[in-house]
DNA sequence: TTGTAAGCGTTATCAG
DNA sequence: CTGATAACGCTTACAA
């Protein structure tokens, strides 16, 4: 565990310049000797060049950064499983963070850039301030910000449509004949949450169903909240037989409690989901859940990123990824091989 | 987005050198007069340290990589989630490495600590090669493996304690009278694969029970495999009265199976898995399974790898997680809440 | 207390 | 083709 040897050992062993020794090692035009040289010493040595140094230098760290709430989620983990084999592809590292959805730990990250330990961010922030937009664009490398921003602002920016996504699902139920369609949501004041209950209304509109406030609750998007969110409504609004919930953590929740009540899944009450995690697929019955395409957003912002990386000063660009119902058992009963 | 200010440009903001700016932002003692020109001068600029400066100087980049095979494995999740906390609040960041379980991909993490892109690596392989050790033990910075290596070997190394685990399922299985209890495991040249091969016949042998290899199937840690696995077996052994799945995604496998074929969990066939994922708790019946400290494991390695980093030259550790037997209605048909 | 200068390991320029 | 040398941005003797 010795101190590794750098060009400047090389230098000495094959008895020329670290001027030569960096060109044989970058492939530049050598004479065949001094190649030999250079190579044979490097090897014996063990030589690795030391990436600090040579970041310092060609100003590139071939690192990128990912910012998001915890990994633990299930929508956040789809995301890095894709990120980390594209860039891992391109030659870069992956640095992650966890900010807990905290603002201020999202901002340090975006200021933090100004220390050059990576190349661009890919960000998704579960809330959207001023604060955040600001740091966006002060920003001192190249951000991808998941998540809708506001139209305008100067950042690559991957969205998902949870409007369309909503509709689809109670499109779905409305199909099967539910009318009595409860909605479980996550905190108004986040990006999902906010878009998910326009969305809801939006729907019901559309199906020519009368907004109920009573099938409504909200709790948080995970598990325990939306389970307890779900007793609360399941209370209020008895004569329910469907359920939208806002996220599929949620709507497991949901699962549970309605088999707690001895209210048959779809039988009583049908119920989707939203996001499609790999749980849903897993668990008895299997959920309905509208894909919103986790993976594919998280591949588009890696590639969006490498794009920048590659070619800085283009325009901002925008990509919406489309959502999918998948359906299965927990709406139609039908098992799903 | 232009180029950010460095010392230069603060001292000649503040006019004052370079080195007076440096001790001014590491706080060493300076005049007070000096010490609030070159804050405000930096305060103006915006001056963020460039941190690859920084560490080629320090020879410290205050970052910790961790490799796994892929961060999708509930078990390497769960690590990652202690870890990255951890390391955080002692002012690391975290690189990601997923190495789909690869030797040449894991040897080159390790050869790749020789580019100094980070002070120090947590390393979960999922098989041991002579290879591995060679590697570990010529690496250029401290690593802890997770996962069992041969005795002797110049590592901190972090151990579960799978042979008392699958002794922990048996006995309750045993409890609860079951005699004919199937084995599904993963592949025997993986470190847990053979451990757990071991202890399966060790628990059987101390229980009184016969060894019937007809009990016994081998697929892969997935759960699409487990559920293939888990097919064979019960077309082998229709008698079986519990199965004891290797880990917990071959266990909702096996969930899966039994239910399609109509038989009843845990009143035909009591199902026990192994590493208490979250999922466990999830499903319906929820998981009895084996915890083999995941979260702890995770913990310990981080706690490990800084230590060392503080304290280079210590002897190697070895840390064994033991492990905890978590009862719920798979095996017991008792709701858990 | 402060400034000058050396050095961390590379890359790249510019003479020879 | 090759070697000396100057950056890259920062920390740290060593002098003043």
């Amino acid at each position: 565990m010795s101190d590794g040897p750098t060009i400047t050992t090389i230098a000495e062993r094959a008895g020329v310049s670290i001027a030569s020794v960096s060109r044989v090692l970058n492939g530049l035009p050598t004479r065949e000797n001094t190649v030999r040289r250079v190579l044979s010493a490097a090897e014996e040595l063990g030589y690795v060049p030391n990436s600090v140094a040579r970041s310092l230098k060609s100003r590139r760290t071939n690192q990128v950064a990912f910012a998001m709430a915890d990994i633990g989620n299930p929508v956040y983990l789809a995301m890095v499983r894709e990120i980390q084999p594209v860039l891992k592809a391109a030659g870069y590292r992956l640095v992650l963070h966890s900010t807990d959805a905290d603002v201020a730990d999202e901002i340090d990250v975006l200021r933090g850039l100004g220390e050059r330990y990576v190349d661009g961010l890919i960000m998704i922030p579960l809330r959207v301030s001023e604060a955040h937009l600001k740091a966006v664009e002060a920003a001192r490398a190249p951000v991808v910000i998941i998540g809708s921003v506001p139209d305008g602002t100067r950042v690559d920016n991957i969205r998902a449509d949870s409007r369309t996504g909503v509709r689809l699902a109670l499109d779905h139920l409305h199909s099967l004949g539910r009318r009595r369609i409860g909605f479980v949501n996550g905190p108004l004041d986040t990006v999902p949450g906010s878009a998910r209950s326009i969305a809801y209304a939006e729907a019901l509109t559309a199906l020519g169903l009368p907004y109920d406030e009573n099938l409504v609750e909200i709790g948080d998007f995970y598990r325990a909240e939306g389970a307890a969110a779900v007793s609360r409504l399941l209370a209020r609004a008895p004569d329910l037989d469907a359920i939208m919930c806002a996220n599929d953590l949620i709507a497991l929740g949901a699962l549970e409690v309605l088999r707690r009540n001895g209210r048959r899944v779809p039988e009583d009450v049908a119920v989707a989901g939203m996001d499609d995690i790999d749980m849903a697929a897993a668990v008895w019955p299997a959920l309905t859940s509208v894909s919103l395409g986790s993976a594919e957003r998280g591949r588009a912002a890696a590639e969006l990123l490498l794009d920048r990386l590659g070619n800085g000063e283009r325009e901002p660009r925008v990509v919406t990824v489309p959502p999918r119902l998948v359906v299965r058992a927990s709406t139609t009963g039908e098992e799903t091989p």
